[in-house]
DNA sequence: ATTTAATTCGTAATGATTATTATTTCGAGA
DNA sequence: TCTCGAAATAATAATCATTACGAATTAAAT
């Protein structure tokens, strides 16, 4: 996913392209790792030292309901990442100390045999936590 | 788990027995499921007018600490359950109306067959959201 | 009963997130 | 290109969960 293909998503969908939009977006293809909302915020003051965080939030949840970006909850705080649409669904290791991930094609809802009739399945979470090689 | 019991556990790592911490215990001990922490505190206002948010976040996280009760994020609060020390290991559906759990005997970490050297697990985290037969 | 450290209370501070309102900007159509 | 209305943003302020802190209280050991 780069930076034009999803404007262009974006235009599809009726919403307008802006440099603050461009600019959160290029955070992202560049880093690819889990980001808490004050990060962009830091990162992208230095060239609009007036964003607020009204514009930071309200354009992660959107560009989160359009599935360009996927979140997590990490310490408290949301974090953010670009959705590999490439992989198709998948899930992470995460380090708690630098916060990036690797991903981990397995899945377990795949090999599950519990007996779930009658429970309305939505949703699942799973994530494995520790250090990277770098941080190990 | 029961009151007492936990109590028991309590003292022996060195904590004192309060009327709080026993009104929190019993609410956990009768309500088995995940709960808010200002669902504790509306509760024990009933008994003890007076008490703060520092006494119940202090005893919650005590309690973690020690494993009589176990935590979770929910919607961006911090939930908390009885731990389940008679099963083992294991992981929960919880159901996003009523926080009532179903555990789930299937570990991920037992399956999971990817290459993961260089990386330093710490620890896991699986969980599966939806509607109990109750909320459905 | 005395002592002492643990615990609680009352309240204030923090930090992340959400809401509000006025202003600005994008981009479609004249 | 110009204009206009909707969308987006800036600049706060408000909210909500959580944490912090000093003073007062209390459990329990001696």
């Amino acid at each position: 996913m780069n930076v034009e293909t999803a404007l262009q998503r974006l235009k599809e969908k009726g919403y307008k392209r802006t440099k603050q939009r461009e600019r959160i977006l290029e955070i992202f293809v560049k880093q690819d790792q889990y980001i808490a909302a004050k990060e962009i915020l830091k990162e992208i003051q230095n060239d609009f030292p007036g964003v607020s965080y009204d514009t930071i939030y309200r354009n992660l949840y959107m560009l989160t309901d359009v599935d360009i970006l996927e979140a997590t909850e990490l310490g408290g705080e949301k974090h953010f990442r670009l959705g590999c649409d490439t992989h198709g669904h998948h899930h992470h290791f995460i380090c708690t100390t630098c916060g990036k991930t690797k991903s981990i094609e397995f899945c377990p809802m795949d090999s599950i045999n519990e007996n779930l009739s009658g429970y309305d399945v939505e949703n699942h979470k799973f994530e494995i936590y520790g250090k990277c090689p770098q941080c190990h």
